[in-house]
DNA sequence: AATATACATTATAATAGTTCTAAACTATTG
DNA sequence: CAATAGTTTAGAACTATTATAATGTATATT
């Protein structure tokens, strides 16, 4: 699989050893046609599913880390109870459905740029993210 | 106190019975000038020091919690870790220090309204808030 | 290709934050 | 002032996450 080798060479480029969990969460994550969010446990169960063998939760939690640091994924907080994770690294908005709990990534097109017109002295911005939360029309909001 | 009565009163009006614990809680959140955040963790020790018998610790969540129900108290989701609450219970944005781990509210003269031009279909949005995350200037960012 | 070394993975233990439980307590109602 | 419905409490339980220490594996060196 030519596929593979890409995610081993990706691994190389940024000095992660390309071990088999490593890989293969790279598939998991990587080899799709849109980004998309995932907690730990989802992809735990993803995994699994899609190896023969089992895989460590600690290992997950590990990689997911290693990952992160290294730029592959972002960590997302909307719910304090549990940590979400994006696949998509740049800087950008979210839709968080309370209905479902899903979140949802807001195409720039969707969203008018947001100024800032005052900032913290002495600090310098690194980013800002818009969160819409958004229920069903007939629902009343929690 | 004149003050206390006004608790009293306010809890007895959402329906909360004015306990000694949940008077003392109010007395804490909301006798001061200004909204501010806090962790439960650092709601205990204030209550702690300021009460001279102890408080139990399932009391702060719960009261915490049947504040935020009643719209007493918000919570704010910035760091998956821990939860933040926020005596300032309207929509507003955040600036988040990610150096001292400090949420300051903006105040809504920094920012201009945020617009939003395409939304989920179906779905109602309840809340559109903005986080800024800064750090110091000659500092690397996470 | 065999070996040494550093890094990864694993199962499990430990920790932290939060929620549950059931008994004791207290504010309110009649 | 007794009944009752809701509240507080300590501690157990639970969940998400991190640490530990032994085993395993990728890589560099021979």
């Amino acid at each position: 699989m030519a596929k593979n080798c890409n995610f081993i060479d990706k691994l190389r480029e940024v000095g992660l050893r390309p071990t088999k969990q490593r890989v293969k969460m790279c598939e998991v994550l990587f080899n799709r046609e849109k980004t998309f969010h995932f907690t730990i446990n989802d992809l735990v169960k993803m995994i699994s599913e899609q190896m023969n063998q089992k895989i460590s939760l600690a290992t997950v939690y590990n990689t997911v880390h290693a990952f992160e640091k290294k730029g592959y994924l972002k960590e997302i907080s909307i719910d304090s109870h549990k940590s979400y994770f994006d696949t998509n690294t740049s800087i950008h908005h979210h839709f968080f459905d309370e209905d479902t709990h899903e979140l949802i990534d807001c195409d720039e097109s969707d969203i008018d740029p947001v100024n800032i017109k005052k900032n913290i002295t002495g600090k310098k911005i690194n980013s800002v993210e818009v969160l819409i939360k958004v229920a069903s029309d007939n629902q009343t909001q929690k």
